[in-house]
DNA sequence: AGTATAAACGAACGTTCGTTCGGTGTCAAA
DNA sequence: TTTGACACCGAACGAACGTTCGTTTATACT
């Protein structure tokens, strides 16, 4: 089994399942290695089985596993960068989705406008990743509706009483005139550069 | 049709795509549905496909949409947040995945520590997202090796020479002594509160 | 009670799936 | 020249798939 194929047809395997969301059957498989016959796909499939690409469910399914679908998370900075597909091999794959957002029903993106938040790194344009069934815990970044106006601050606490707080020193705390109401609290921030 | 039948089934079925990262067959979708038989789950389906919820591939297949594995996004904080399920209809739906990551193969998550880019909302612990393959522009954030030791900064440009620069002031502009080397550009940055 | 409408059932269908198996070509060591 | 390993081919198989259709049940309205 030459190294390079193996790559290859990973690569085509990879392109395939971001464009159709799906695995391939293996039918398909033909065209995607470049083979003809299916018990040469399937005889392939098997090494991405034994190399934890691919996995068979349960029910006899396959299944993408992030080593495919995942990005390569790399520890730090510092150490740079691996040179090609040298390690690659101990590092691990994550999904942003599933490392995001684990209750998809409860979880909205929110788009940030203001600078009211930048000293906490969330900077205006930024996506505010937002689940509404989470308990909000003092000092956590909540949205929320203060005197019926919608904001992004700090939830904090004084004696009894809840109050917002921007994480940029020139905003004031907001204390409540009626009615605080967390709508949900922050569970993580993307940002895009374009 | 029921709404809170609908959307019982249609979180039954996001549940079910969550936990297998695929579709279920018709004929575990009765189970999924809690119909006795797989014509029962069949035209419902199809009315999800009228919805855009999933979808048939050209080759007959049955895949989800972002209507289904994304994440709702709203407009803007000051907007406020939707009340339950009313107007959900009118939101996008998108995938942090294919979001943030266009071309898989030449991506990498890092993991950030230190301080010198707090300035452009890159805390230390956030990951950023990085591209090898992409073309450096000047005044992007990239991550790059100086003089042997691996750095996140804005890349920057003085007459022909290229140097980097942090976005904190109390860090100054490192010119490189002997190399400068762009290892990949920063295309975003995830944060995760826990 | 009677009727209309929608939803679910259950059996049946042809198709295509994953898988197996025996055979062919190629290259390298013996 | 033989032998073995390896990658692939091509035909074949039963099983499971998506889909259809006529019937039955549940719900709402008259």
């Amino acid at each position: 089994m030459s190294h390079d194929l193996y790559k290859k047809r990973m690569e085509a395997l990879l392109s395939y399942y971001h464009k159709n969301k799906r695995l391939p059957t293996y039918e398909e498989l033909t065209r995607v290695f470049g083979v003809k016959s299916k018990s040469a796909a399937f005889q392939y499939i098997e090494k991405f089985i034994e190399d934890d690409i691919v996995r068979k469910s349960d029910e006899g399914f396959l299944i993408a596993t992030p080593r495919l679908y995942g990005a390569r998370v790399l520890g730090e900075v510092r150490a740079g960068l691996p040179h090609d597909a040298e390690e690659e091999g101990l590092l691990d794959c994550i999904s942003l989705n599933d490392l995001l957002i684990h209750e998809p029903t409860h979880t909205f993106l929110l788009k940030v406008s203001g600078d009211s938040m930048r000293d906490a790194g969330i900077m205006s344009g930024d996506m505010v990743i937002v689940n509404r069934k989470k308990q909000a815990k003092i000092g956590a970044v909540v949205v929320a509706e203060i005197d019926h106006e919608w904001t992004l601050k700090y939830l904090m606490q004084k004696g009894k009483k809840m109050f917002l707080r921007a994480a940029n020193k020139k905003y004031p705390d907001l204390f409540p005139k009626h009615e605080l109401r967390v709508g949900g609290v922050v569970t993580g921030v993307v940002r895009q550069y374009i």
